[in-house]
DNA sequence: AGCAAATGTTGTCATATGACAACATTTCAG
DNA sequence: CTGAAATGTTGTCATATGACAACATTTGCT
């Protein structure tokens, strides 16, 4: 079944028993998603959440140079949405794609903080969630800020290795804060 | 009275009432610090939270080139601390350290949480605030991964202007990722 | 399978910024 | 108040990166 994945990833990342863990999971909808389809529009308010079984997913702006800036990706096993919008409820600057055809579970945005109410250990849940996105834009920051590209290339390497095998170069430029052809002539002396 | 700021803080940013308000702000104790004071040091795992009832801290790590680089700053009626640490209670890479001789409210972590579990509405306030130090940091990421020196320095005076009159220039330059003399330089050309 | 479009690579060149240094100014301790 | 230390300014120079362009490769559509 297809809610089968969410559930087990409820059972060992929350304190959610294997009963409440089906629940939550079964509040869920099951998607498919073609490779570059666009999931959340960019002026839209964001009102979903999605838990990714299969593929990846992308969350990136364009800003007034024209330029693709990302925010972050999502694989396997882990939760995305165009967060930013969601809590404020204003017309997202973001826009979510899909970078792989995936397999997504998702809930509208009532459902789920109906979930957060009905389930305190998910309501910890997602507030660790939140935590813990926040720490990573901090890490970002400090990381970003400070290193020049041949830096930035090696921190990915070292930390989101899988940027470099499943998502394009240039998504990961744009990640990185560097153009495309700058990327790759990073990558060309190692 | 020195818990005075802080209550009516929580009386005009929370749906606390004015009695529990009250006894929200007095678990915290008032300390006076000087300027360019350490209030929480690198290397040790953070244990508490602090209110600014007047001043101005900074949030900062040194990377491994040697320079500094800021993660925040915060003012009068705003909680600041080594977030990162306190939430993973691993020994901190920040430095909180005091720019203006500042009063501040001080709470240990287990007191503080404490109040969480105890006042729901303060609960939710500190939910809401990580959700916006995490939106904050997220608008940082995609503000200054695509701007040049120019555009930070107008982004910075459009949006946090107090930095350029209360913080020494070094310091402001460590948020925006240059150097002094960069910063300098660009200032001087407006 | 085959063509068009998107992406990746590599080159040249212009430019923003860092590194360093000299000097001016401000801050701070005694 | 005074001198020492920290901070800010400005200059020169070296360099990393962006912009642009040509070409190669991969992807996607029919």
């Amino acid at each position: 079944m297809n809610s089968l994945p969410l559930q087990d990833f409820l059972k060992k990342n929350t304190l959610l028993n294997e009963e409440e863990s089906e629940e939550v999971a079964n509040a869920f909808k099951f998607i498919k998603v073609r490779r570059n389809q666009v999931i959340e529009r960019e002026g839209s308010i964001c009102g979903h959440f999605y838990f990714i079984n299969k593929g990846c997913l992308r969350l990136y702006e364009i800003d007034k140079k024209g330029n693709e800036i990302t925010a972050y990706f999502a694989f396997e096993n882990s939760f995305i949405t165009s967060i930013t919008s969601l809590i404020t409820q204003k017309p997202s600057r973001d826009i979510l794609i899909s970078h792989e055809p995936s397999e997504l579970m998702v809930i509208d945005k009532a459902s789920f903080f109906n979930l957060i109410e009905r389930y305190t250990q998910f309501r910890l849940f997602y507030n660790k969630t939140i935590e813990f996105a926040f720490i990573h834009a901090q890490m970002r920051i400090y990381s970003f800020l400070g290193m020049d590209g041949t830096d930035k290339l090696k921190w990915v390497l070292e930390h989101e290795p899988m940027l470099l095998t499943r998502i394009s170069s240039k998504a990961v430029a744009s990640y990185l804060g560097m153009t495309n052809s700058t990327l790759s002539k990073l990558k060309a002396k190692l």
